[in-house]
Order: structure tokens, then sequence, then C-alpha cells
DNA sequence: TTATATTTGTCCGTATGTATG
DNA sequence: ACATACATACGGACAAATATA
């Protein structure tokens, strides 16, 4: 996982990009709920882009009911397993 | 390439002109499918034109199925080798 | 207690690109 | 050619809460 997997030029946004990595991440198992997702810091420093661009993610994946955030903790992911949505 | 390659005074409208090199640059490889074409104001630069003239021509080659435009971030060639039109 | 580092929250501004009038 | 608006993306700065040493 780098900086390659992004492709700035695609019809994708960026952030989407980012955030359909730390899906199929969760989705295989390498991240586990109720266990921290990567920080802002980390996604900006593994994915080479700006810390907005990671927020938008993790915002998007919060939206989308992946994750949750704990102010001044970390996102964590969220269990979907038995949610009605 | 440049501004020469337009006539303004040929029957064909300078849209159609620009859209033709663009067909072009599609077919001879050099713009390739799901990446970018040149951005309205890149065209605007290259063909010394008005940016309504350069969205025409963005706008024909999307009627005709060579480009798609993704809002707020570009048009893209499209893959017509799969398409049924 | 103090200090430092981490992490999210919230602003600022700049640039690009399309959408619309 | 101009103005406005929105979405995306980058860069920087500071605050607040938390964790650790």
């Amino acid at each position: 996982m780098a900086a390659s997997e992004i492709d700035h030029d695609a019809p994708t946004p960026v952030y989407r990009q980012i955030a359909a990595l730390i899906i199929a991440d969760i989705e295989s198992g390498l991240l586990v709920v109720n266990r921290k997702i990567p920080s802002e810091a980390a996604l900006v420093q593994r994915f080479g882009v700006a810390r907005e661009t990671a927020r938008h993610a993790v915002g998007y994946l919060r939206e989308e009911g992946y994750v949750f955030t704990v102010p001044q903790r970390g996102s964590y992911v969220a269990d979907r397993s038995a949610k009605s949505k």
C-alpha cells in the first residue's frame, strides 16, 4: 500500500479512492470492529495526500457507516453486521 | 498543435474542428481511455478560442460518446470498444 | 505536576475544474 | 469575456482533549 494506489487524474476523487482502500481493509478483516483505523496523519503519510483529503475520506466512511469517530481519540471500525441500514 | 490548426473561415464550425482534433488524439492513442482530456482552460489556451467554444467542443464529444464528463473533476476518454452504439 | 506527543476539530488561504448565468 | 457557485485538493496554523513519560 502506497501512494502508487492513488491516481489523481482518475475520474474517482482521491478521497473516494482512499475510502475504497480502507473499506477493502475492513472487509478483508485487516481492520477489525471497534479497533482504530489509521489516523489522519498516517493516511497523509501513506497515501501522500493533504490532510483535508484524508479527513474527507474518513468523513465519507463515517457517513457511509463504516466507521465512527471519537474526538481526540481516533476513528474506529463500526459494527455493521447488526445495523439496519 | 496550435491555433494554426483552426480555420475560422472554414465551412466546418470551429468547435467541430477542435472536436475532430481531439478525436484524432484519442484514435492515435495520445489520449487514453479513462484519462483526462485537456481542461477547458487548456483548450482555450491551445486553440485560441473562447471558453464557450471549447465547452461546445467537449459537449459534442460527449454527445458522440467519445468522452464522459465528471462534474467538478474533468472530462475523460470513454471506452467505446465495448459500447453497443 | 510538568512536559511532550498524538489525534481530531476548526479555521485560514490558494489553485484547479466544471456548472451556470 | 465576466461573475458566481460548487467540488476537489493542497498547504499551513492553532486549539482542545487524550495518552504517555
